[in-house]
DNA sequence: AAGTGGTCTAGACCACAGA
DNA sequence: CTGTGGTCTAGACCACTTT
């Protein structure tokens, strides 16, 4: 398949085969919900074993990229309608929290010190940064100040303040990989208690996240405070 | 290898391997931190294809149930010494908290309406409640009241108000496969706020959490009230 | 009936660790 | 040098879905 040399120092090859799969996936070449080829005419056209094929598909489908359907086929994952697979809020009942999303401001800057850091991007880079609520029940159970690196997404959708990072990602070809919370207990500043309906100083959860691309980029920073009571904040381990 | 009638009720070969190895490893034919016979010689005493087995090796492997090192062998995880992967409380610097627990009460009841419910077992089946504080740095910063199904754990340590779940589970042949945790905001009450040294109605992190075996079944029940300084509770998604 | 992914097998060869 | 797990191949057959 390769010259010898070649293979010491490449990666496995059911790695190159998903680094190639992932990159025309992000290019387009097989939009969301779309079918990859057979796993029989996609090792043909690498020139490889059926196996390998399957192995990176395996992989593939463990990272949430594809899924694969007996009898059916392998097809492109599509988020653009649904919460990313870490929505770690929940409802009384234990299903995902989808609460509605009312804008308050979106803005066109800057990177500060601290969001840069944050973004790993450096200081003054073009960020966007979106302060919204959510509401569930019509209650306002959040508010949340996101900040994404304008760099990263030349495409921006026309309201960009209901914008949903799954969303935003799949129209700039950016695959979504990981995210790291952080929570703490802080109490509410004056304009949380507003927004949230209570008063000042009482304690809410201070949530910290940010999310990477499937490459380890940070793709979003967003700083939430959420004053829960039906809804919980629940993390699974397996 | 087997009927076709047998084969068409039955799981995929590779889950029945891993099955009948995971319960070879809960029954100490391979103590923690042995090693299995290699990938042959395994094939050959089931009488199955050695790609079957490596696949049950795959699955057993991301189930944290064995590591395997190339050129040295397979060898049975050994937590007895460490915390359980989904330690989420981190020191500022990121890496696992790692405090000294101080044990305030043991007992041995019954359990109540809640703790049953909680613990998957009925009302006055025999539990075991331990109380205790955690310390970093000369500073406690967790108080948790953990319950335990007696049934499960006929094997106890001597110095039980210590113990560590991973290693009761391993005394009992017992393998961790998850957990789950809910976490809010809630005031100190006055027993938390002795134990803290804060006073009371400070808003505090409530941590309840279940650990699940590999088969599904609860094995602790914690509920526990954190106090963070320079530690963060912190959650990633992959 | 035709096409897809899923399971299982068999064997060659590579990369790493330790005696 | 020997033994281990890791990679890659080739092919048979099964189970499921759609035509």
């Amino acid at each position: 398949m390769q010259n010898i040399e070649m293979r010491l120092l490449a990666k496995p090859l059911y790695l190159q085969v998903r680094d190639v799969l992932v990159n025309r996936i992000s290019g387009g070449d097989w939009r969301p919900g779309a079918s990859l080829p057979n796993e029989t005419l996609l090792a043909q056209q690498l020139g490889i074993s059926i196996g390998t094929v399957r192995k990176a598909l395996d992989i593939m489908e463990s990272e949430r990229i594809v899924t694969r359907r007996q009898g059916r086929g392998t097809f492109v994952n599509d988020f653009s309608q649904q919460p990313l697979f870490f929505s770690n809020l929940v409802t009384r009942g234990g299903e995902p929290l989808i609460g509605q999303k009312h804008c308050k401001s979106v803005s066109h800057g800057v990177a500060s010190e601290e969001t840069a850091f944050q973004l790993d991007i450096v200081p003054n880079d073009a960020i966007i940064t979106v302060k919204r609520v959510r509401y569930h029940d019509k209650r306002c159970y959040m508010t949340e100040t996101c900040s994404l690196p304008s760099k990263k997404f030349a495409h921006l959708p026309e309201k960009l303040g209901d914008y949903r990072l799954s969303e935003l990602a799949q129209m700039n070809g950016i695959i979504v990989g990981g995210a790291e919370e952080s929570v703490s207990t802080q109490p509410a500043n004056a304009s949380d208690a507003g927004d949230l309906g209570i008063e000042p100083n009482t304690p809410v959860l201070a949530l910290e996240r940010k999310i990477f691309s499937e490459r380890g980029d940070v793709l979003e920073w967003r700083s939430g405070r959420a004053f829960l009571r039906h809804e919980r904040y629940v993390v699974r381990f397996v």
